[in-house]
DNA sequence: CCCGTATATGCAGATATGCGAATATACGAA
DNA sequence: TTCGTATATTCGCATATCTGCATATACGGG
């Protein structure tokens, strides 16, 4: 131990971690970054139920990613820090790279596909 | 649909994010940001047992967040790629400035009641 | 070849997670 | 208050994940 700052605070990370571990907290995010919107928005574009949404979001807020705002009766969410959409694009580029080192790695070319 | 690249990305994030959700794989990644290490070493250091050490960098490793090359009878584990570190330091920033917001939020007078 | 070290894996059980369906709660309008 | 819309929550179940234990596999030394 004592390396980096570890043990609670990689606890602390997996409130954040766990939250990015759906697929669809994910879509969520990113669907909040284009614009604040409500429950039932969100469940419409992303095509996932309600109470689905509802509880992802929930998870979302507990993790302090979100943040809401009534408005009459509908409630809104927003991102409350559009880091973590910089640490999502971040994560898809060493996802990415990973791939083309991956294919190259097989194909035994010393290039490297140029993305489009 | 149609916002940013959803759907199947998020899906492939998932390889990633999934990888982040336990926090002794957080561990691991750290202490490999140090340096290369083999299994037992890192089962030491995190006092963790061999065995689960080596499922979680054998998740890793499906994540291509690790690499592994053999050295002897041992297996020596270093990071793929030391952007995901800056991934989750940049998570660990988002906690931390959270959690601020959130302590001082309830010590400031400007607060707004949220609800019951 | 046999042995000891290093690493990976199979199995079973406990725990956690996600989801559908139904329902409860909050809010605005009449 | 009563109704309708918007959101949150409960329940039960299916599935996934983690772990300990034992064991299998890989490798080097003698």
């Amino acid at each position: 131990m004592a390396f980096p700052p570890l043990r609670e605070l990689s606890l602390l990370h997996t409130n954040i971690c766990k939250a990015l571990g759906d697929p669809k907290r994910i879509q969520i995010l990113y669907a909040l970054d284009e614009q604040p919107r409500n429950v039932t928005s969100l469940a419409s574009i992303l095509d996932i139920p309600q109470p689905t949404i509802s509880r992802h979001l929930a998870i979302l807020r507990q993790s302090s990613l979100v943040m809401t705002e009534r408005d009459g009766q509908m409630v809104v969410y927003r991102l409350a820090d559009r880091r973590i959409i910089d640490v999502l694009d971040t994560m898809r580029t060493i996802l990415r790279d990973s791939l083309e080192r991956q294919s190259s790695a097989l194909i035994e070319t010393g290039d490297q596909t140029p993305s489009s």
